[in-house]
DNA sequence: CGGCTTTGACCTGCGC
DNA sequence: GCGCAGGTCAAAGCCG
């Protein structure tokens, strides 16, 4: 697959695209679909709900060579000049209700918000909700600009997890889903997973692609 | 009836 | 300051 830098996809992968990418995220991010307490890969889960061939690809380290698609590193805690909402010392693993007080203050003092990191991934899938194995409620739909799909906005059921999904099928592969995780869940995954072995071992050989 | 989705309105930030 | 776009809220409706 391909997404191209000059490629409107939409705002956030406009940003996601001139983000640095940290070795550290990398082969698996540590935060998404993560619990604290999981090895990273059996935090992503991204398990098949019925439907085709599922293909979850994870993005190589550095530069803007989004070709190689996959795992977009968004690691909003990154500072960078292009996302000036960003508090630049802001660590790259910020606790939940952390990050939670944080943009409370700052709403209430107008100061500079604190961005919960974001990870994004792209998904070769029929379905636009990859279950993850986690619990979502929609609790929003955008139309996007130079997108012909809109973008779903979840959050986890969860009571206390206040972690955000973003789903988006991309305009010019419509196969492709970029689903974009903000924060950590405080809690272990809800479901079980039936699909899991065969993910893992996906992943383990992209990561180790890598 | 509870949980979820839908959807229009509203809020906020950014670029011009 | 204004308009646009993204993100969120919340009421209404749907469904099991």
């Amino acid at each position: 697959m391909n997404i191209h830098c000059d490629e409107p996809l939409s705002s956030s992968l406009s940003f996601m695209e001139n983000l640095s990418y940290s070795s550290s995220l990398l082969p698996c991010p540590p935060s998404p679909p993560l619990s604290s307490s999981s090895p990273s890969f059996l935090s992503l889960n991204p398990r098949l709900t019925g439907l085709g061939a599922y293909n979850a690809e994870f993005k190589g380290h550095g530069d803007n060579n989004i070709e190689q698609s996959g795992y977009l590193g968004l690691d909003m805690s990154n500072s960078s000049p292009l996302d000036h909402r960003r508090v630049p010392e802001a660590p790259a693993a910020v606790d939940e209700n952390d990050a939670e007080n944080a943009l409370k203050a700052v709403k209430k003092k107008g100061g500079k918000k604190v961005r919960k990191p974001k990870y994004a991934f792209q998904t070769r899938s029929q379905v636009d909700i990859l279950d993850d194995g986690y619990r979502w409620r929609k609790y929003g739909q955008k139309a996007v600009k130079n997108n012909k799909f809109p973008r779903s906005y979840y959050r986890c059921t969860f009571h206390g997890c206040n972690v955000k999904k973003q789903v988006q099928r991309l305009t010019k592969d419509e196969g492709m889903v970029v689903t974009t995780y903000e924060g950590m869940h405080s809690h272990p995954i809800e479901k079980s997973t039936e699909n899991f072995e065969h993910i893992l071992s996906q992943l383990q050989i992209y990561g180790a692609s890598l």
